[in-house]
DNA sequence: CAGAATATGTAGCGATTGCTACAATGTCTG
DNA sequence: CAGACATTGTAGCAATCGCTACATATTCTG
């Protein structure tokens, strides 16, 4: 019997949790359909995690660390010229349909912090601070203020990606066209 | 016997609903906690409104009516003389304590839109266009682009009140202090 | 090999979910 | 007044919730 125990714990399991969360959202997901997802029951879950509001906070910082690690691997090949050019590259890359999944979660992760769920404001915290860390490294390289421009950039990046999501993407695109044209101080 | 009959209905029923969600949020409310808040049962809740699911809808709709109507009643007494003190009032008005659970619930409906839950995008987009609307009147007097600015500023207000609810205002408040400043296209 | 510790399955508990069947009040109209 | 209709209470159903008790298997340790 060469087949070997599947020997599950959290590191193994987390993963598979991740997938099943950003396919069907984190607040109404329950314990069997997580378990199911994850090849075990909502016995081991418990077993595992201890109970369920850990096992979400764990989950939390997992896909943090995904997320991570995905802007690690994201670096562009060469810099922007301009900071509109920069706004541009990343919200282009922000709306991509691969990411939507991400995003869905992500306005779930926001609210959750909003109402001060255990473990969600760590989460969303954690993952602005890399996106901004990363933003950094994606500024024009002639850029007088990167540090400044960055946390501009991520301002005016998250209102459009909220507008976005609640149909408003034209108010967003007149406002970036009537704002950020007149801030880029990136000489050219 | 003076007391007449309380004479429930969608419209009398709608106010006391909305107390409640905004005290307890949307998403997680039951019917039972829901009908107890609103003085009548479960099963008038169902006989009311047909389903959960219209209820929700109704109660949205009647949320975006209460931020209307509140938002016709804020007009400042004295228009500001920049962008800038426009865009620093209404952040300050949005982080006022009182207007915490309406924020916290805000998020919650940004979140359903984002989902695709049927009732959030339609009230999220009206609480929006209204907010639009009500900061173009907001916008000081000799700015060269009121419609632009006012969508400009909207962005970056959204932008600095998720970052906010995830602990990043100072994040924010740099990116507001980096950019806004340089784009303030009001004469002074 | 014996016993301890770890890992897992089975079954179920009490609570809550949205919703309904049925009956009983009204209240209004003819 | 009679009957139609609108409103409401009582009781409960099937499903799901997080979680646990108990027993069993597996693996590690002495």
């Amino acid at each position: 019997m060469p087949s070997s125990k599947p020997q599950m714990s959290k590191e193994t399991l987390l993963p598979k949790l991740a997938a099943h969360v950003l396919n069907h959202g984190l607040g109404g997901a329950s314990l069997r359909p997580l378990a199911e997802a994850a090849g075990t029951s909502d016995r081991m879950l418990i077993y595992h995690f201890g109970n369920k509001e850990q096992l979400v906070a764990d989950l939390l910082e997992h896909i943090a660390g995904i997320y991570s690690t995905a802007l690690d691997a994201a670096l562009a090949a060469e810099r922007p010229t301009s900071r509109k050019e920069c706004f541009e590259r990343i919200l282009e890359q922000g709306q991509h349909p691969m990411m939507q999944p991400f995003m869905v979660l992500w306005w779930e992760i926001v609210a959750g912090s909003a109402r001060g769920i255990p473990g969600y404001r760590e989460a969303a915290d954690a993952m602005m601070t890399k996106q901004l860390a990363w933003l950094e490294t994606q500024m024009p390289e002639n850029d007088p203020d990167p540090a400044g421009g960055a946390r501009y950039l991520m301002t005016l990046l998250e209102g459009t990606l909220m507008l976005g999501v609640v149909g408003h993407t034209h108010t967003a695109n007149a406002g970036i066209e009537a704002g950020l044209l007149a801030s880029d101080l990136t000489p050219s």
